[in-house]
DNA sequence: GAAGTGATTGTGAGCGTTCACAGTCGGGGC
DNA sequence: GCCCCGACTGTGAACGCTCACAATCACTTC
């Protein structure tokens, strides 16, 4: 963009002139080609520096066909999942000497995915990384070619694309089997919309476990993942009898279980324990400190970078699947049944 | 790159070769040039069609000098606050054609900025806007001349770059008269890191409405804007005899004010009234729902991304100053004084 | 009927880099 | 003394697009 004087930009041209080779010479001192002698490297080196020449990545990319650039597509990055997620995949680009180019979705459908991605593909960018967590999205990847080497975030089975996940049911089994191990009867669910793979990994982990303890399996309550919802599933709750025990399928949702349950005078967890999913920061601070399952999503976010990386580094394409497991964290709103 | 099947990509000369025209009519077709036979027209594009032609957006670039990619620098994006005004700028930008390119920061600080600013710069962004909460951010703006157009969200004092922020001033005088006006004799503070402007501007307003109204103004207790550091200054808080009302930075902190009063038996809002900021959407479900002031985040971030365009569009060298007005929640933390 | 006008199209150069290919130079082996 | 080889450097042509300019054509206009 014109400099702060009116003149032009420096280039090649120029730096080579002002050094006094030619400009192939100073395109190999950029790029670190070993057969420059190092008298003319500094000499090089300096001119640059004199003249405070940058070099043009732009045209780079036009003769490479490389612009390293990754592109990045992702849900609603309100969202504390996908933001941290969203931010270690940044991170890992940018350590990894890529640039990051990010599209937000509002609804992720499989026109909405295929459009990112075409629209980063005419941005000329190397690869990309989709967070997928909704089964239309991830069926949207597995069944468009996009063209461009991509990595799918929570996008389900590994059909034509790589795939990095946590381990959701892992999750839902870590949640259930700490309530049944405190001695709960069986464990009541609250789960996300029912399109999230996120959300169905959780209730076949939830439901897995109670079925290998010869529980019950009551039939799970819908939430949309917001707080609000979590709010209404917890007073259906609060009015029933039988209720000791709750694996809510995120922190937010949880939150709202809380609130309500605050509301109607439910004890937590004197008569109700409850089990969150994220970890978010607040958690720990909830009312009581909530115990919950979590996800590493900065992990996320680095290996779905690794995986991306080798894919354009190798040319190979094989697909991979990199699992990463949650954790359960222990807090207050868990006690044995009174 | 490369299409699935071995073949080269299409260039424009493939498609006027189809359409047995030039490769400049072409191009003018591409870019709505309006003097072209709309018979030539539909036999360019029944061409581009068949051979499933893309422009080269980087070619296009290296020539026209500009990407039509604005950039963004934000500091740690796992905030609901940044994350939803990135949301914001994200979406305002595609909307009006510009590709976004973002890179996070871990600490931002002069060095920092600068270096992001660089960075992008090389990648060719025809302009930027900058997330810069911290005075040592703001400050690194105003001083280094980034050479291109750039727009400072949460900015400080428009020196040498545009800004668009929220009136911070008016929202810790809307929390502060509130609390009065309920009865409250004095209102106590929870700040935020001292070297944020937000936090500045936060107590500025509450120290603003406490003067003016001729009422003692306490010293404010420090937070970090982390429920843990919220839940400190709760215990502190909690410990000391005269408080009935207390103004927190944000509801982060707030939620763990709530916290140590809950845990040291101080009852919300009966003896102690509380006022968060932010409006996150989990503060409805706090226990009590947290009275807050609520922020505008994407309408900040469309903003800055209107200003930046502007600026880009007229290449007038004009500062603009944008502020946005922060509004009013209330909800069950606050009540007139026991 | 000559010249002017506007719409439509084509030609060639150039954006700033990298790539492929040629040179040049000095020294070792015969 | 000749040749070969490796280290170093230079030359010219892409890359795929847009820009400036020229050319053509059908009408008007006087």
């Amino acid at each position: 963009m014109r400099s702060t004087l009116g003149r032009r930009l420096p280039v090649m041209a120029d730096v080579a002139r002002e050094a006094g080779v030619s400009h192939q010479t100073v395109s190999r001192v950029l790029n670190d080609h070993p057969n420059v002698r190092s008298e003319t490297r500094t000499r090089v080196l300096q001119a640059i520096d004199k003249l405070g020449y940058r070099r043009n990545l732009v045209a780079r990319a036009l003769v490479t066909k490389h612009s390293r650039t990754l592109g990045v597509v992702s849900f609603d990055t309100t969202l504390y999942g996908p933001a941290s997620t969203v931010y270690g995949i940044e991170q890992a680009a940018r350590a990894a000497g890529y640039f990051v180019s990010i599209v937000s979705l509002t609804s992720i459908d499989r026109a909405g995915v295929r459009d990112a991605l075409d629209y980063l593909a005419d941005q000329g960018v190397d690869g990309a990384v989709v967070v997928a967590p909704q089964r239309s999205a991830a069926q949207a990847l597995a069944d468009l070619p996009s063209g461009i080497p991509t990595v799918a975030v929570e996008g389900g089975q590994a059909g034509e694309v790589s795939v990095v996940c946590v381990d959701q049911v892992a999750g839902g089994r870590l949640a259930t089997e700490h309530l049944l191990a405190l001695g709960h009867e069986t464990v009541w669910h609250v789960g996300g919309p029912s399109d999230w793979l996120e959300a169905e990994g959780r209730v076949a982990g939830w439901r897995a476990a109670l079925e290998e303890a010869g529980r019950a399996v009551t039939r799970p309550l819908a939430g949309d993942w917001s707080p609000r919802s979590g709010y209404e599933a917890g007073r259906s709750l609060a009015s029933m009898r039988n209720v000791t025990a709750v694996f809510v399928a995120n922190d937010q949702m949880a939150l709202g279980v809380l609130r309500a349950f605050s509301e109607q005078g439910v004890r937590v967890p004197e008569q109700v324990s409850v089990v969150g999913f994220d970890d978010v920061p607040e958690s720990a601070y909830f009312s009581p400190p909530l115990t919950t399952i979590r996800q590493d999503f900065g992990a996320v976010g680095r290996h779905s970078i690794e995986v991306l990386v080798r894919q354009l580094k190798g040319g190979l394409d094989e697909r991979e699947r990199l699992v990463v497991p949650p954790s359960f964290v222990a807090r207050a709103s868990t006690a044995p049944p009174a």
